[in-house]
DNA sequence: GATGAATGAGAATTCATTCAT
DNA sequence: CATGAATGAATTCTCATTCAT
């Protein structure tokens, strides 16, 4: 009997996790996805049914993990703009400090690998961004725009800006993200 | 160089875009390129060395495509905002009229199968836009800010926008390109 | 020896059975056996080596219980032609009845999984088998033919009598397995 | 370019039979019969799609090659008994010729291996045993029974000898299938 | 130039068997 | 006795690449 979860399947989602970031999907063999979390080829298989399992449930893994970081802060009352400055700090912070994870979900969220179910499954954690999408839209202190482009626009700006600061780790610093969040953020409120 | 550099040349680097785009590098057999290109599978390999060099010739090749595209309209005088504006729509343009290469580059230019010396070749076309960044950095017009965070956010921007084309073609006109430049570029600008 | 040779022994034999007729040695893992039969897979090695003494063990069981059955009612008095119309009927009849175990031994008995060791000690079952062929070709009510044929001819017409009732279930009655006995039979007695 | 069906996937097909035949279709590995054939693993999936495509085809062919053989010296004319020796001994005959390709259809006929799309194919070029089986059950030559029985019985018969003469290779001898003839079907007839 | 049959290394997956608990 | 996690050899199948025609 081992311990909760089985510390060989959190290994093999490790290994899973920094390879296929490293690699993509295609070019990691299950074989050195095993060598590297220290286990033998069959108990890989024997944790998940194929690769595909592996990578849909370490999909749900990871974008729960970032949607749980995230919500913890998550304030209801305040101003939006402090809130929405919260917010893009919070998913900057997460990305920075797990960088595997955030380029994982980056790289494969559109990725037909990731089955629709499991995408779907995966959305629910985040529904708290859609109750603010509308907030936003509705309160009447943004640039009049669709509400589809607001969506693209906040993956967009979380993207750049994690991106940014993985390209330059040098300039991570509490004043440069708020530099940052000032810069993607000042243009879409009226001014 | 036969007259039209070949068709079937031609023709094996189209399905090769159309299939990478869709399906990846690892997931689209060779053969599967010369199938749809119309060729024998042999043949692909007349024209390249290997797999790895039709990947490097079609990355140069699109990226090529994509700066003499965007450099043809590319204005030296105007306006700062003026000019901005205009190199923002033509890419965002190209990047709509040519969807599968321009997501070929933004799926790829990060890729490890792309060769470093392919990479540093490509950039040389963009050299312009480095220009215009240290334009924009010593013009004053811009909130202070460090300029390596200024193509970051150029890149993320350009992205950001195609990206958000590509999922919602109805939202296409003129006038939804521009109010896009306006909220991603209105805060970066002393207001 | 536990009381009732275990259960859990007697579930594996049973599912192994089932399995084994259904899907062939080498398509039914011994994980299925044991799923199948309500134990671990580590509990199947336990009560047997392997799988190979598991197939030896289930041949020589169900053969054993097939002659003793048959030779349960095995008359040695009385004409030879109701002997065999007897003999006949028992065997068609437990084939019957006991259409896994039939076909196990059908389609196994010339398998090279069954270790020679273990064919020929479940020939001895059957001995009386061999008896009544002797009797039968030194009896002179029989077309002259040597006794190789008795043999081969004995298991095709049981073979076939079964496969024939197995087929078509609905046709399975005292009537029409004596007719059946008649039509195989009266050929190979002098008229 | 390569001459008819080519030489390799006839090799293949050959050493297939015999493998299956020895070794079930479980047991024998694909490296194992393009080892035996001469070629390379890969070689064996040019051909054939994969595995089972191979046993379908192989089915399917066996078959027919024994449809064809047999339907050759088909008799329409001649009494019901000369024609009904004729056939049997056609068929005994080229079950005693090509052993490898009899026991193969007589073992994987009712395989569940057999797609049921190939099985029924294959009955088609067997149809002439169907209009023999009506002719025989409207004759009034034969004993009361049900068409269903005759069929079972036929096989049954053609089954019996075939295994009969190769179990004893020495008891082959025209005179030896005619007796077996005689002692399979006196009994059949109205005496 | 062009073809496509042939190759064999490498990938995903299965499964009999072991062994610590 | 019983369990089931763990193993790794073996299996099916894929695919980049070669080469005789």
């Amino acid at each position: 009997m081992t311990k909760d979860v089985s510390e060989k399947k959190q290994a093999i989602l490790k290994a899973a996790l920094e390879l296929f970031v490293d690699r993509g999907f295609h070019n990691t063999p299950t074989s050195l996805i095993a060598r590297q979390a220290g286990v033998a080829t069959g108990t890989l298989f024997h944790y998940f049914k194929n690769k595909e399992e592996l990578i849909d449930t370490l999909y749900l893994e990871t974008k729960t993990k970032m949607g749980q970081a995230i919500q913890q802060n998550f304030q209801n009352t305040g101003s939006l703009d402090e809130r929405m400055r919260q917010l893009f700090k919070d998913i900057v912070k997460w990305g920075i400090l797990n960088p595997k994870e955030y380029r994982f979900i980056q790289q494969f969220s559109n990725s037909p690998f990731i089955t629709k179910l499991t995408r779907d499954t995966a959305l629910d954690h985040f529904e708290y961004l859609t109750n603010i999408i509308n907030e936003l839209v509705g309160s009447g202190e943004l640039k009049t725009v669709y509400p589809e482009f607001i969506e693209d626009f906040l993956e967009g700006v979380f993207n750049l800006a994690i991106t940014h600061f993985r390209r330059h780790p040098d300039k991570i610093s509490e004043e440069n993200i708020d530099l940052v969040f000032d810069i993607c953020w000042h243009g879409i409120f009226v001014t």
